[in-house]
DNA sequence: AGTGGACTGTTCTCTTTTGCACAGCTTTGG
DNA sequence: CCAAAGCTGTGCAAAAGAGAACAGTCCACT
């Protein structure tokens, strides 16, 4: 029983996870968030992949004093939450929808069974995991070497890409600086020192929405 | 033609992909390496991925400023290099031994094809990436919260393990302050004047070779 | 329109971390 | 056996960062 949906998962067409599973058979149901509802909590049993299929989610962790930070980031088309095959039984951080989101939730069990019987969804996910695991270990990087100063420059240029390329300038989703702060790693009073020294500089601008130079603020990264 | 190295890569074994690759008729080759000896530089062209049967490596990457810093270390049944199978088409890094050691060799595109039609060895594969993917988030989320004294406890409690298991006291290999500091991120200065700490403490021992108390210094981490 | 809540701009103090410098000890290689 | 190179133990001044506090602004909700 061969999958059908060449149009969709061919070689040269872009990937449906959700196609592909509905035509293998595979429980999963699909689940819709508002903004900031959270999707799973830290310390949650953890049984199901969550793959994005519109909108957007944060990823945070908290410690033990109560201090949160910012992980990840994940939009459509990313899987997350798959730390459960690999035998985690418990959620290791907090997911929420940062805007209407839509999300396919597949079940771990299921999942590790299709992936031993269907190729092209192996692949795909490996695909996935190898340029996830490309992307966390440039976040350490960036935390091993990069001031705050920087880390927040760098920041910054990943959210602006979320709206769309290269153009000189670009606006992103309404994100605070308490939560820039958790994201870089820092403080919030860090995040405003460096927000209007930037501003002063004319990398960004800001109102209610932050824009964002990208050719000027990419500077920082190079000292 | 179904590989038929059961024993050894069954359902209950251990997975053992050279003896798999052996029977899929992947090209691969094995090479040794001394320690101190270097596998590939940061900036080679990237076409293989590295599997390692025995010894140790150490990943590491330097800045612009010549800082360098270990993103990780590597034993044996670890894949490393793997970047190259998601587009990355030079290595970010720097791999070297630690101990002698030996490498099996599998080209990239060789890799690609067999973990298509091989469940096996993709299933295998998956877990491998799942479970790295982890200890990378981890990593990058004790850079994200702890301060360097609790950096450095939780890096020697990690290397203590290389050595044994739980008992309360264990050695590891000939590591400087230097690397002790590009591993935790942060200065040699700072590392010295924690490791003196923690010996005045009792947490750890050392005079050539460093011993830890792994009960002990665990407290370190949990304030 | 008024109130409470969330976010920002700003400032100040206290800690941590860096960056250097230099002296003593070991190890390594001739 | 000696010299050079590499580690370690210190100490210290300067920079970066944490943390807390408080007033002002903007919004949403009643």
């Amino acid at each position: 029983m061969k999958p059908k949906n060449h149009k969709k998962n061919g070689k040269n067409g872009p990937f449906d996870p959700q196609v592909f599973l509905d035509t293998a058979g595979v429980s999963r149901k699909i689940a819709e968030y508002r903004r900031n509802e959270s999707i799973y909590t830290q310390g949650d049993a953890a049984e199901s992949v969550m793959y994005v299929q519109k909108g957007g989610v944060k990823l945070s962790v908290v410690n033990g004093s109560g201090r949160e930070a910012v992980v990840a980031m994940f939009g459509p088309t990313d899987f997350f939450g798959e730390g459960c095959m690999a035998g985690q039984t418990v959620r290791m951080g907090t997911a929420a929808a940062v805007t209407p989101t839509t999300i396919l939730v597949i079940d771990k069990k299921e999942l590790l069974r299709v992936l031993h019987t269907e190729h092209n969804l192996s692949d795909h996910f490996i695909r996935y995991m190898l340029a996830h695991n490309i992307r966390v270990e440039e976040d350490l990087v960036d935390q091993l070497f990069n001031s705050s100063e920087k880390r927040l420059a760098r920041t910054l240029l990943l959210l602006a890409r979320y709206g769309k390329q290269d153009q000189p300038v670009r606006i992103l989703p309404k994100v605070s600086q308490e939560t820039l702060a958790s994201m870089v790693g820092t403080t919030r009073s860090r995040v405003n020192f460096f927000m209007n020294k930037f501003r002063k500089l004319g990398f960004i601008e800001y109102n209610g929405k932050i824009t964002v130079n990208k050719s000027l603020l990419t500077v920082v990264l190079h000292e």
